[in-house]
DNA sequence: TCAAAAGTGTTATATGTACACCCATGC
DNA sequence: GCATGGGTGTACATATAACACTTTTGA
């Protein structure tokens, strides 16, 4: 007789998502403000990622698109699974874990919408993250995320993601930058991506000031193959 | 209202693990056949990963020890969250999730135990997996498991976990060619690894035939820098 | 005394790093 | 015409890759 049908009590699965955009040589994330009426919800006011339980029959993944699409709409450029939180009292009413994920979208037209279990909904650059509380583990899922976007960069071409069909060399090294501890030099970054043949010239723009920019593209064949071998940035 | 409490079914969370085990300049991962005579247990006869149910009350590393230390008789030197599979239809009977481990142990006094669920126990070094069915989506987990395991031996010292408290290079470098593709140089790994001052001479020792080797230890000090800052072997 | 295992050194090549200069634009 | 942002090239330092010879033992 399988002892899992009597042992272990009703366990809540959530699925929860960082997720990372790019705009004006920054780094975002968006976090939203639970309401404060409780209803029962725990940590009425505190900033907390966007996430909800997984329903019958849902993959992880859809999960975190019918989320993050639907309800906030986001279009998910890129996603990979984070990790899965589960400390026992991480909810203060049952036992919940939470699957986490990682996500780049591209930076969308629309303003967030707060949807109905949140007060306030906004975007947070990279260095300027809500001391106030959060709810739940979200502040160590957040954590975890950027951990994961500084390791990850380096060796994959994710970065990407975060950027419009046509980008510049200077947002891309903008990307890194944000992430990174250090600056790197703009001259050997640009020899360095440019080595990978990942990228095709597009346009020159005039941006502001300055010299116009080189726009460029890149090649789905090439950004694969890339992902799958990996790649070095700034060693 | 919380709607958590009524969306959902139950789904039941178990933590299965992939162990890593070192010996005669090979690697070993332990699997278990489970019992033919079902008693509504699916997937009889096939092969299977050691894991179980999470229980109340109880971290996910808990659960992979009481697993792994209590029943089956294995010291874990390290342990790491692998991945969290949840497709809908993996477990024929409810919707289950596996919150995956990854570990390593030193090379057991014992032979294995099989335990209560399983018919058979044994050791099956990386080239030599069965090919016969597997449980679940386990055989995609043991693949995850040995993937992470390559990329990861590259830029982290932990194959150390997999060696007695004194080793030679030999053994070192084996681990490596276990696992990459490809073969090393010998004298270059040498080099290499003893460049980042981690390990300390011991003894010499004769083995069999040739000259006698050079035994060491590893200094957990240098061990856990090199563990955050990350290394880099073999390119 | 020979073969197996292990230790050590040198050199060519590739890669990374640190630079300085020029170009095209908006103000 | 000058400050700003962007493009390109070169010399140097460092890391990796390829490779050969010697040492010490057991059989």
């Amino acid at each position: 007789m399988s002892s899992r049908i009597t042992l272990p009590k009703k366990i809540f699965v959530s699925v929860d998502s960082v997720i990372f955009g790019y705009r004006d040589r920054q780094l975002f994330v968006p976090l939203f403000r639970r309401r404060v009426q409780g209803g029962g919800e725990p940590f009425p006011d505190c900033w907390s990622l966007p996430g909800g339980p997984l329903l019958d029959g849902e993959t992880f993944e859809a999960a975190c698109r019918r989320k993050l699409e639907e309800d906030i709409g986001l279009k998910i450029e890129y996603l990979e699974q984070l990790y899965t939180f589960g400390a026992p009292e991480r909810d203060p009413r049952d036992r919940a874990i939470s699957v986490s994920y990682f996500a780049f979208i591209r930076w969308p037209e629309n303003p967030l919408v707060a949807g109905r279990d949140a007060r306030e909904a906004r975007w947070f650059p990279l260095d300027a993250i809500p001391t106030g509380p959060f709810a739940f583990d979200h502040r160590e899922i957040l954590d975890t995320a950027i951990q994961r976007l500084r390791g990850k960069l380096l060796y994959q071409p994710i970065g990407l993601n975060l950027l419009d069909d046509e980008f510049s060399m200077a947002d891309l090294l903008a990307i890194y930058e944000a992430v990174l501890p250090r600056k790197l030099d703009r001259r050997n970054f640009s020899k360095k991506i440019l080595s990978f043949k990942l990228l095709t010239p597009s346009r020159v723009v005039a941006r502001a000031r300055g010299r116009p920019t080189q726009l460029f593209r890149f090649d789905r064949k090439i950004y694969q193959s890339l992902q799958r071998e990996g790649f070095s940035i700034g060693t």
